[in-house]
DNA sequence: TACCATGGATAAGCTCAGCTTATGCATGAT
DNA sequence: ATCATGCATAAGCTGAGCTTATCCATGGTA
């Protein structure tokens, strides 16, 4: 495959073919008719043949120089398509890789918000569970409760990793009230392997709470056991920030005020560095802020 | 028309997409990796968005990278096809503009011998008769006796512009021997008002010589002129170089030593600058040398 | 026929994009 | 474990690619 001659000569050839003129060339391309007619004659040394007669007040194109630009304009403009329809997709489309559970108890129901303030913009969600970090390095924009993202990822706190014990009343119908941590024993735990019991036990002043005899049918998704608890199935070990419409209206109830928090991980919202000036992503951002400090909380 | 991202960071993305690894496409493109990685980088901060993910000992294209990779690597194989075809097509054809008088004089009869060297090339003579700047800007070579070719032109010099009277021993037939330059006179001169025959005149020593009587049907071309001298018409103002031949076969014959010469012309081969280092015309160049050579002149 | 106005060529000089070299880091292979 | 592979990053250099300023030729115009 034979060297290319400097693309930025070529760049300079095909606007002056277009314009058929060196110094409107120029002005497209912002610069100097100095810098085209550089350019130009160092494309013309590099072939080895001249491009364009130089006539007094205009130009013509030698018939290599004819040949050639026809070639290359198109060539250009194919080139400014392919990255013009890449740009405006991804100016149309926004892609968010999110955590199942944040994106079923969170995302989904404010949405239609989002679409409302950005018509233009079509949302796409891709959902997943697996605690691992998830491949979401093909997506726009994440939000995850995962650890140390990539480190050429930009993260926004939302909130902190949080949870406490939640039931359905229906639940405790015909039951002694809750008083203490260790009456839940005797009541269904959902998902009772999930560590998060243990390490809210532990808080609670029961370090040793011995959980494996119950059943265990860990479902990974704090989405599901939360529909568990709602149905009345047993008690949940869910994030008071993702339930508080169901607190308030009473389908759910917090039974102790202790709420466990885990310092190192947080809910947050994370894109790569490098599409910090994406304009679609500002907009989620700045979208979500909003959405946030209604709920009272304040965007990292 | 959108702004186009940096080209070297297209470029560098496309072999890269090609080969799918940065440390190939660094080959490719004669570079190091670790400017590839600048580069795509780069394009990746410009549009917005990431096109790889970069995974442990591979790289994977994100799916706008994808979509992008596809047109950017026809369009650029368009841009190089584009250009080694003009390339190649230069390097197959020769176009001579050539005064006609050394077309037919001197450059027909030889240029089999150039395309027994060449076989590969073809020639194309645009031959031309206007005594001004031809328009041989398009051809890729000229020959031509003009005076200043334009100062990016390169000039070798062939021979000198020179004349001297000849005629057809036809011509004589019947007639007293020629003596002295007057007794031309009483012969017919073909082309009387060629500024030629003025110096002639005057370098012979007959300064004022009245050639206004005579008739004139100026024809510009000495080949013409030529012609008619060998048909016995009358005395043509020729040069001995281009009729060695003829005068070697006593087709001619030239009367008189004197010949005048005119030293701020030249016959010259000329090619622009910019053309230099095209391989068809040093071809071309040395082939001209090695001619001439055999004539006992040197080019210049 | 003199004189702008236009459009390209050229010279000199500056500046930073685009490279290099050197090194680090993570991971898959042995 | 250790090595080999492949990308990321830092620091530093240099010349391509620009700018500014000026020149030149010519066509249009009064």
């Amino acid at each position: 495959m034979t060297e290319l001659p400097p693309l930025s000569a070529l760049r300079a050839f095909e606007a002056a073919a277009r314009h058929m003129s060196f110094t409107r060339a120029a002005d497209d391309l912002g610069m100097t008719q100095a810098a085209v007619s550089y350019q130009i004659k160092l494309l013309e040394e590099k072939l080895g043949f001249p491009l364009f007669m130089r006539k007094p007040r205009k130009i013509e194109l030698t018939a290599k120089g004819h040949q050639l630009s026809g070639r290359l304009i198109c060539a250009f403009s194919d080139l400014r398509n392919a990255v013009d329809s890449v740009r405006e997709q991804s100016e149309s489309v926004l892609t968010i890789s999110c955590n199942t559970t944040f994106a079923m108890q969170w995302l989904a129901a404010r949405l239609s918000s989002f679409e409302q303030r950005h018509p233009k913009l079509m949302v796409r969600i891709v959902p997943y569970d697996t605690s691992e970090v998830p491949q979401f390095l093909d997506s726009d924009i994440a939000v995850t409760a995962c650890h140390p993202a990539p480190n050429d990822w930009v993260q926004h706190d939302i909130v902190s990793v949080h949870f406490t014990p939640m039931l359905s009343p229906a639940l405790l119908k015909d039951k002694p009230a809750l008083k203490t941590p260790a009456d839940l024993l005797s009541l269904p735990l959902i998902g009772p392997h999930d560590p998060w019991w243990a390490l809210w036990f532990a808080e609670a002043g029961m370090p040793d709470t011995d959980l494996s005899h119950l059943t265990s049918s860990r479902m990974g998704s704090q989405a599901l056991e939360g529909n568990r608890a709602l149905a009345g199935q047993g008690v949940g070990i869910l994030t008071p920030f993702f339930y508080r419409q169901h607190l308030d209206a009473g389908l759910l109830i917090q039974p102790f005020e202790q709420v466990t928090e885990i310092t190192e991980q947080s809910w947050a919202l994370a894109y790569p560095q490098s599409s910090s000036s994406n304009p679609r992503i500002r907009q989620f951002r700045s979208w979500l802020a909003d959405e946030l400090k209604n709920d009272g909380v304040e965007l990292g």
